[in-house]
DNA sequence: TTTATCTATGTAATCGATTACAATGAATGC
DNA sequence: GCATTCATTGTAATCGATTACATAGATAAA
C-alpha cells in the first residue's frame, strides 16, 4: 500500500507538504507542488480515507434508513438523496429495514460509531424518545414519515390535506358511499391519510358507514383481500380511497375478479404515483408525492445540520397533486 | 465523546484491557472485566470505528453499485445481498449509477481509499481491463451482469439458454413470426437474450425477418414505441419476445392501443418476473432470476474472497424459470 | 528451593493521515 | 542596517482505537 510518506519520499518533501498539496492549501509553491503530483500520479497513490476520517472526524457518509427498499416509492425519494450527496461529497451507507422496526433500530448504532455524520431516515416506527435523543447529538432528518408533534426536522407532504383532496375529488364526482382502506394505522401516514378522508366526509355532511373502512398492510394483497371484503357487503361502496396505490391496484384486480368494471362501477383513488400507477389498467387516480424532490431537500437540510447552520424551520411541507386518470368516474344518479 | 481512556480511567485499568474486554479475547479476569463492562455501561461508551478501522485496516462495509436503484429487479437483488451482509457485520455502502456508466466507474475509487472491504458490481458497462485490475487488488463479485470471457467471480442466470427457453415456448404455440425487442445491445444480457433468440428460432429451422428484431432500452417507452413499429408492418408478428418485462408490458400496451387483444392476437414473454408481472393484465408470462438467491449468492462469494479463501469456481449460474401466466395463447392455424 | 510456565495486566508502538507550531530565508519597512 | 513580516517547508503531536511486547505475581514442575 502505497502511504503519504512514499511520496514524500519520492518527492524529497515532507508529509506535511504532500498532505498540503492534496488538500490545496494553497501555500505551497508551484515547483514543489509539481514535483508532489508527480510523484503521486507515478506512485499511482490514494490517501487513506480512514486515515483521514479519524483525523478530522467526519466520514463523509450519510446513512439512510429506508423501511423497504424494494418499493419503489422509497428507492425514488433515495435517488434524490443520492443525488445531492455525491454533489457535496457524501456517500451513502444504505439501512434497508425490511419493514421490521428493530432492523430500523439497530441500525442507528452506526451514528455513535462515528461511521456516518448523519442520518435520513425514511420511517418513523422506531420509539419517538430514542430518535429525539439521538437527535440532540447527531444530524438527524426524517422524511417522508413523521412523529406527530415532534421538533424532529422532517420534510413531507400534508398527508390529511392529500387525503382530503383526494376524498374530494371523488366526492366530487357524485359518490357517497366511500370506502376507505389505510394503510397500517400505527403508522403516522396511514393515519394521518385516514383522518383526512374522515375529514372530508364529515364537512360535506357525508356519515361513514365503519364497514367501509379497514385498515390494510399498504400491500396489494391486503388492498384484494378488503376490497372482497366490501364486494360482500349487502350494498358496497361505489368509490373508494386507497391508502396507497399498491391497495388501490389490489382493490381494483377484485373488483375486476367480481365483473365489476372500474371506473364504470367502482371509482378508486390510490396514493404516491408509483411508476406502475400510469401503466396500470386502468391508469390510476393517485395523489403524486414529489419524491425526487423531498429526497433533494432532505438531503439539503441534512447538510445544513451537519455544517452547523442554524435552519430556518423544521418542517417542510412539500405540495403534492392530485393526478387524474382513469380510476374515477362521475356517479350517475340511479341509487 | 467519551474515548476508551475514559472508561479505562474510570474502572482502573489500562485501555488495553478495556480493548480486551470489548473484543472477548478471554484473558481478562472476571472482576475486571465487569469493572469494564459497568464503567462502558455508565459512561453509554460505544468504540469509535473509525479508530478501529484504520487500525485494523477493515471497514465491515461492502461497495454495491448497481446500475439503477428504483429498478425493482435491482433492489431485490441487493435485499438479498445486504440480509447476508448484515449477518455477516457488514455494511452497505450504496452506489447508484443512474444508468450512467461514468458515475460507475466513479465509484470504484472507494476501494482505492479503504472506505469499503469489498465491491459488488451488478452491472457491467465499465471498461472491463479497469475491473480486472481492480479485481488483482480487491475483492470484487459481479452479479446479474458479467464480462465475455473473462475470470472475474460472477453470479448470474445462463441469459442465452433462458431466452431460448422463452423463444422456445412461444414456438411450442405454434408460432412462428416471432419478434424480438432486445435491451441495448452494448449490454451484455441484452445482448445473449438477443443471442438466445436467435438460437432458438434456428435450431427450429424458423427464419427471422431482420425487420422483427428491435433494440430497445429496457424501458416501458421503448417497448410501448418499438412495438408501435411492429405492428405498421405489412405483417406484424404473431408473438413477441422481449428483453424484459417493462418492455414485455410497454408492448402490450401498444398493441392494445391498436385493438390488439393479447394473448389472443399478439403473444408476448417477458423477462425479470418483477413485482408487477403478475399483476400486469395479462399477467406477464416471464422468465424468473432467482433474485434474493443470487444477492445472498454474491454476498456469501465476497465474503470468502474478504476472507482469503480460495473459490471452488468463478462463474456462477443459478437456474432460473419459465413462468407461464395469460400473456401467451396458442396460435391456431389460419394464416 | 529454584526455575519454568502461566495468568493478568500494563506500556507504548502503530495504523496513515492532518495540522499546530516551529524554523528558515527572503522580502519589506523604516 | 536592523526589525518585521511573509512565504515556504519541516517536525512532531494528534485522532482513538488495537496489539506486540514487557512485566509482575502466582502456580506448577523439578
Amino acid at each position: 500500500m502505497v502511504r503519504i510518506a512514499d511520496v514524500a519520499k519520492m518527492a524529497n518533501v515532507s508529509t506535511a507538504t504532500v498532505s498540503r498539496v492534496i488538500s490545496n492549501a494553497g501555500t505551497v509553491k508551484k515547483e514543489t507542488a509539481e514535483k508532489v503530483l508527480e510523484a503521486i500520479k507515478k506512485l499511482n497513490y490514494q490517501p487513506n480515507m480512514l486515515a483521514r476520517q479519524l483525523r478530522r472526524s467526519e466520514t463523509k457518509t450519510i446513512l439512510v434508513v429506508v423501511p423497504d427498499i424494494t418499493n419503489t416509492f422509497f428507492s425514488a425519494v433515495l435517488r434524490g438523496i443520492e443525488s445531492v450527496a455525491i454533489e457535496n461529497g457524501y456517500q451513502v451507507l444504505l439501512g434497508d429495514a425490511r419493514n421490521d422496526v428493530e432492523s430500523e433500530t439497530s441500525f442507528l448504532t452506526i451514528l455513535g460509531q462515528k461511521k456516518a455524520d448523519g442520518l435520513i431516515l425514511l420511517t418513523a416506527r422506531t420509539n419517538q424518545k430514542i430518535l429525539e435523543d439521538l437527535s440532540e447529538d447527531y444530524p438527524v432528518v426524517l422524511a417522508c414519515e413523521y412523529y406527530e408533534g415532534s421538533k424532529l426536522p422532517t420534510v413531507s407532504i400534508d398527508n390529511v390535506s392529500s387525503a382530503r383532496k383526494a376524498t374530494e375529488y371523488l366526492i366530487s364526482l357524485n359518490h357517497k358511499r366511500i370506502g376507505h382502506i389505510s394503510g397500517p394505522l400505527n403508522i403516522v401516514v396511514g393515519r394521518d391519510r385516514c383522518r383526512g378522508f374522515h375529514q372530508a366526509m364529515a364537512q360535506h355532511g357525508l356519515s361513514v358507514d365503519p364497514s367501509l373502512v379497514q385498515e390494510g398492510e399498504f400491500s396489494f394483497e391486503s388492498g384484494f383481500n378488503l376490497m372482497m371484503k366490501f364486494l360482500s357487503l349487502e350494498s358496497p361502496p361505489t368509490a373508494l380511497f386507497a391508502g396507497n396505490d399498491e391497495m388501490a391496484m389490489g382493490a381494483i384486480k377484485a373488483a375486476k375478479s367480481k365483473g365489476l368494471r372500474v371506473p364504470e362501477d367502482l371509482s378508486v383513488v390510490g396514493f404516491d404515483d408509483i411508476q406502475f400507477a400510469s401503466i396500470f389498467e386502468p391508469a390510476l387516480t393517485t395523489v403524486a408525492q414529489p419524491t425526487f424532490d423531498m429526497g433533494q431537500k432532505t438531503m439539503r437540510l441534512l447538510l445544513k445540520l451537519i455544517k452547523d447552520e442554524e435552519l430556518e424551520k423544521y418542517q417542510f411541507i412539500l405540495p403534492d397533486t392530485l393526478i387524474v386518470r382513469e380510476s374515477c368516474k362521475e356517479l350517475t344518479i340511479e341509487e
